[in-house]
DNA sequence: AATTTTTACGCAAACGTTTGCATTTGAGGC
DNA sequence: GCCTCAAATGCAAACGTTTGCGTAAAAATT
C-alpha cells in the first residue's frame, strides 16, 4: 500500500547507521563529502521524503496549525484564509481548515481532533451557537493546554485572548454617518444574527451614530436577517411596507445589501434617490452592482495575514493579550450617493 | 509550554505500564473494570487527550487529507470545501488546506509538506501554471507512492486519474443551445484563462452547439477573461465595440457576467433584449443581479462530497480509476429570456 | 614513533501509543 | 496442598527521526 522509503531502509541498502544517512540528508558537518553525495542522490532517485510526524513527536511541534470557522462561502472568510496562507506558506506552516457551520458540537469535535493532532496553534472564529450560548468550556481546554490561541472576528466570552478584528463599530458609524451626511432622515438597519459580535458591533455603531445626531433608534426600522441574501428578501420588503418608510437602508452586509437593492428594484423604489444603501464587507461584486453599492471595507485578507503574523510572534514568547482591530474604510458608491 | 498529558504521565502517577493505561482508556477488555473507571476518571479530569501523532506514525495512517486548490475565494471552491468537510467530519478526517494561488511553485512546495505529513490522501484542483505547462511530476511522485489521489475539476494531463467533474462540455452547450432558442444570432464567448480545462470544455460546449446549428464561431466573438469580474470589464466593452455587435453573451463564470451586465448598462444596451446573456457556476447573487442572471450550476457542494465519498471507497479497496461528472443545470432567469 | 587532533561514523535514547506475548496473582477444583 | 484456569497486568517492540556521546580510524603534530 504505502510505498515511502524510510531512513532506515536507506540505512540497510549502504550497510550503515540510521543516524549516518539523516546528517548525510540533513548536511551536516560531521560527514564525509563523498558519502552525503552519494546518499543524497540515492535519496533522490527513490523519492525519500522525510516523515514530519516523527519529528513531530519528537519535537512536540507540528507545524501544523488549525483555522475553525463558522462557514466559508463568504468572501470575507475565504479571503482571511487566502492572507493566513500567504504568511504561513513562507514559515513552513500548513493549515488543518475546519467548517463548523455554525454548530457548536462540530466545533468542539474539530477542536478536539486539533488538538490530538497536536496542531501548534489554533485560530478561531466562534459558532454562533457557542457564541450565544457562552459555551466555551471547549475553548478553555485549549488556552488551558497553553496552546496560542487567535480570535478571528468573533472572540470568546470573558476571558482576555488574543484577537484580529475589524472594527466592526467604528465602520458601521461612519457607514451611518455618511448616510446622515446623505441627508437621509429615516435609516434602516438590516441586522444580522443576534448574539454575533459582528451583528452587534455593527448595530452599535449605527445606533450610537444616530444618537450622537440627536435621533433615536427606531424598532420599526430594524430588521433581522441572516448573512445571506435570501434572507433579506422578505426582511427589505417587509421593511418597505411599514408605516415608517425608511429612506437609507444601512445592511449588516453586502449580500443582504444586494438582495434589499433587488426588492427595491421590484418595488419601483429608487436607489439612492429614495431609499439610499451601504454595505458591509466591500465584496468584489459590490462595484457592479446595480447601482453599484457602497460598502466598508473591512481588509478580510489582511485580517488574515495579521492573525498569522501574530501568531508566529507569540510562538517564540510569551506576550501579553493583544488585540489587532483593523480600520475599516467607507467606500463610496452610487447607492448612497445623493446630489 | 506544552502541558499535555501523557500516556506515561498517568502510569507514572498509577505506577503501573503504559499498556495498562492504553486498555483501560480505549476499554480493553482485560482490564479490572475498577482500575478501568478509575484511570478513566482521572484522565478526563487532567483532559488527556490522545496524541494522534504517534499512532500514525505506527499505523502509517494519520486521517489527515490535502486538498489543493488554485484560489478559495470564489463560490464554486469554497462550496466545494464545505461538502467535502461534511462527509470527511462524519469519517473522522481532518483536511489540510493549500491554496496555490495558480502558481506551480508553490503548488508543487504545498504538495510535498503534505507528503512529509504522510497525508492519506490528496484532492488537487491543478495551479494553471502546471496545467499550461504540463507540469506533473510533482503529481507523478504523489502517485508512485500510490497515495489516492483524486482531481477535482482540472485534472493532470494525460495518466488515467480519478476525477470529479461537472461536465462543462454539456453545461456551455446547453447554455448556447438555450441562447439559440431564444433567437440569438450572434453569440459572443467570454472565455476564460486558455489552457484550462474548464476555460476549454466550456469553449467546446459553446463550439459544438454552434456548429450544430450550422454556424461557425467568429473569432471577433471570442474575448479573453480572467475568472473576475474586474477583467471582464474591458473585454466587454471591446467586445460591444467590434464590428459585429453580439446579441447574446455566454460568459465563463457569473462574475464575468455581472461585469458585462454592469457594462452593459453603462453603454444603455438592454438585457435581454438587446444582448441575452447566460453565466456559468450559478452563485447565490445571480439571483438577485439586474436583470437576474441565467446561469449553469454546477452543483459545486456535491462536487466537494462526492469527491470525499469516492476517496473513502478507494481508502478500502484498489479499483480502477474512476470519472464522476456531475451534470450541470441550466437556471433560466430574466437575462436571458426573451419572448 | 608516539602523541594529539581531526574526521567520520555507530549506538542508543527519546517522542506517545498499541499489541502480542509473557508473567503474575488469586480463585477454585481435586 | 497441589494443579489448573482465568483474570489482570507487565514487557518490549514497533513506527521514523534526531542528537549527544562514544569510538574507531586516519591525519597531523611533536
Amino acid at each position: 500500500m504505502n510505498n515511502s522509503v524510510s531512513i532506515k531502509d536507506i540505512a540497510k541498502k549502504f550497510k550503515c547507521a540510521p543516524s549516518t544517512i539523516s546528517r548525510a540528508l540533513n548536511d551536516h558537518p560531521a560527514i564525509n563529502i563523498e558519502t552525503r553525495k552519494t546518499i543524497q542522490e540515492y535519496a533522490l532517485k527513490v523519492g525519500y521524503q522525510k516523515n514530519t510526524l516523527s519529528l513531530s513527536l519528537l519535537n512536540n511541534c507540528s507545524m501544523t496549525l488549525g483555522l475553525v470557522l463558522p462557514s466559508i462561502t463568504h468572501y470575507h472568510e475565504s479571503s482571511i484564509l487566502e492572507g493566513m496562507e500567504e504568511i504561513l506558506l513562507k514559515s513552513g506552516y500548513l493549515l488543518n481548515i475546519c467548517v463548523s457551520n455554525e454548530s457548536h458540537t462540530i466545533e468542539k469535535e474539530y477542536i478536539d481532533r486539533l488538538l490530538a493532532n497536536r496542531v501548534d496553534g489554533l485560530f478561531i472564529s466562534m459558532a454562533q451557537e457557542s457564541y450565544d450560548q457562552q459555551l466555551g468550556e471547549h475553548i478553555d481546554r485549549v488556552i488551558q493546554r497553553s496552546l496560542p490561541v487567535i480570535f478571528i472576528d468573533r472572540p470568546n466570552h470573558g476571558v482576555a485572548s488574543d484577537r484580529v478584528v475589524t472594527d466592526d463599530y467604528q465602520g458601521a458609524y461612519m457607514a451611518t454617518q455618511h448616510l446622515i451626511d446623505m441627508g437621509c432622515q429615516r435609516i434602516a438597519h438590516l441586522h444580522g444574527p443576534s448574539g454575533i459580535s459582528v451583528s452587534q458591533q455593527r448595530f452599535m455603531g449605527y445606533q450610537d451614530c444616530l444618537k450622537a445626531h440627536g435621533r433615536q433608534v427606531d424598532v420599526d426600522l430594524i430588521e433581522y436577517v441572516h448573512f445571506s441574501a435570501e434572507s433579506a428578501i422578505e426582511a427589505t420588503r417587509y421593511l418597505m411596507q411599514g408605516t415608517i418608510k425608511p429612506d437609507a437602508i444601512f445592511g449588516v452586509n453586502d449580500e443582504v445589501c444586494i438582495a434589499a437593492m433587488y426588492v427595491l428594484r421590484e418595488m419601483g423604489i429608487a436607489v439612492p434617490e429614495e431609499v439610499a444603501i451601504v454595505g458591509f464587507d466591500d465584496i468584489p461584486l459590490a462595484s457592479f452592482g446595480h447601482p453599484p453599492l457602497s460598502s466598508v471595507s473591512r481588509q478580510s485578507r489582511k485580517i488574515g495575514e495579521e492573525a498569522a503574523k501574530l501568531f508566529l510572534s507569540k510562538k517564540d514568547q510569551k506576550l501579553d493579550p493583544v488585540t489587532i482591530s483593523l480600520d475599516p474604510k467607507l467606500i463610496i458608491r452610487e447607492s448612497s450617493l445623493r446630489s
